[in-house]
DNA sequence: CTGAAAGCGCTTACAG
DNA sequence: CTGAAAGCGCTTACAG
């Protein structure tokens, strides 16, 4: 040991891999890191694996399915572990190449109980119930009131999370007898300016929305800073609903009412799990980790008819 | 080949990495994911190192050097081909580490030719001159006409990026002919949180500085929002002058002036020298990429005298 | 208990 | 041009 550290010796891991036949290694594979929720998911992620030594790899694919392959394979080829991936809708190349070479795959994110799945592949998942993130924001607008609902969403196609927000706001709003046309649910690229344009050709619609749902916050805060450029009111004029209660949306005023996803506690849970998969040889349990809804001071009732006239005006000004 | 895609041939990464003597991976240290900064920064290295079919390895040490150390080692043991560090303050046991094992190593962030260094190595550089952010923030204030004025940084120790913003608007000023005592200069943790105890503990400082200059966005925003708790108007009352220009900077009201650092193209850049480094068998260039002040409407004159006997009556209120 | 040997799955230099 | 052999630096089962 003296000489050990006298020579500075590190031992070999690509030996040590290949004799052990695993690298302590696990993948991670996210849309981007450029969302704060990600960046503090994989914080958790990699906080928990470095306590029990193992490394993690991560790779980005931008919201590109084959991207998101390419960047698979090349974690395969590192020998990895374990794989994480985000969500349930991946490509056909994707679970095959994770059914040949049978490298554990931990799903999060999402609830894949309620997914119609490509290709059955047996992957345990740990995530949210984004049907019920939409249901929350839905049950909280309607009881105070609102009629007229909007949403603006990131893009449903290869997005199973985005999709169910939308489909557990609409459930929901269908549930109490009130309808949310196609047309109000306007798909932008996650992004401020997603969540400005937006709530721009929200506020085009006729009826008005009084209260619009955003599939995340980032939109959410988008759409409430170009409600602030309109001069629309908010919480009087219009409320405004995101998820995941990024840091700066208890901030921010005017206040932001959002779903809270624990991303990180995700993280170190999903690292456990894994970690717990090495030592038993047993897949993790499937579970959703608890999501709650906080109200903040946007989310006022519908505005009265006088303010309602006012809304119009405002439409010919512009 | 038919076979391969057949059986789903995979090959074995660690095998590879042995016989080749390298894995085509990199490992970055960085204090942290969760400012937008480093994700970003992160997620540049990642997509460029992704297309010459290189793995970026990460850690997260959240500024305690000792927890650096760790992680530098324990990616030492997969066999990374070369190492990126953020600035240049790290523990001897980490340079011992880089020395022995002669582990090619690049540092970012700062520019390393004007930091005084525990243990010479030969490291090259490629960062941004921190320095030169505190200068510009106090130029821009200067040339405004404020006299007094105060800093919020993070904490200095072991974080040479955060000592040269410091540094620099130090000396700017005092060029200037301008003191800034080191009681207008509040040392917090980096969060919204630090940037609010900062701003309410500069504001009671008599006589009370009318324009701030924060070591980063993060900071300047909790600043900014601790102001509109406290009724000080921005800009009119107070200047704040930030650093990094996150994309929230250019959204939020009332406009935050900044520093703006291109990070995303920062970590492009690493990954590029480093992949030219591999192939070329010859160290990077030490350089600093471009910075500019980024003014907004924060940044206005100081305030009247009849301002500023307003501003007395608030503090008595207080 | 100690120490030499075999083997992990690749790559590459070399023999045929 | 093809194919068998050696070797990368570890770990572990086994011989002494």
């Amino acid at each position: 040991m003296h000489a050990v550290t006298r020579l500075g010796y590190v031992p070999d891991g690509a030996a040590r891999a290949l004799a052990l036949g695993h690298a302590r290694m696990v993948g991670a594979v996210v849309p981007t890191l450029d969302n704060a929720i990600f960046a503090r998911a994989v914080q958790g992620m990699q906080s928990t694996l470095q306590e029990s030594n193992y490394q993690l790899l991560i790779a980005a694919h931008e919201y590109s399915l084959t991207a998101e392959t390419h960047a698979i394979r090349a974690l395969l080829e590192r020998s990895i572990d374990a794989l994480v991936l985000v969500g349930c809708d991946h490509s056909f190349e994707t679970w095959e190449l994770i059914n040949t070479t049978r490298v554990p795959v931990l799903v999060t994110w999402t609830n894949v109980k309620t997914t119609e799945r490509i290709l059955s592949i047996p992957a345990p998942h740990i995530g949210f119930d984004n049907r019920l993130v939409g249901k929350l924001a839905a049950e909280h607008l309607l009881k105070l009131g609102h009629k007229n609902l909007g949403m603006v969403s990131g893009f449903t196609r290869h997005n199973d999370r985005a999709r169910h927000r939308v489909e557990g706001f609409r459930t929901a709003l269908v549930d109490a007898g009130v309808r949310l046309p196609d047309d109000y649910v306007i798909e932008q690229p996650f992004g401020f300016d997603g969540g400005r344009s937006g709530l721009n050709q929200l506020m085009q619609m006729r009826p008005r929305p009084t209260a619009i749902f955003c599939g995340n916050d980032v939109l959410a805060l988008g759409a409430l800073f170009e409600a602030q450029s309109l001069q629309i009111d908010v919480p009087q004029e219009l409320s405004i609903v995101g998820c995941d209660n990024l840091p700066i949306s208890s901030q921010i005023t005017p206040k932001l009412s959002t779903v809270l996803l624990p991303t990180y506690d995700l993280g170190q849970q999903v690292a456990q799990s894994l970690l717990n998969w090495f030592s038993t040889n047993r897949p993790p349990t499937d579970r959703c980790l608890p999501i709650e809804l906080v109200v903040r001071e946007t989310s006022l009732p519908p505005v009265s008819e006088s303010a309602k006239s006012r809304y119009k005006n405002n439409a010919r000004d512009e």
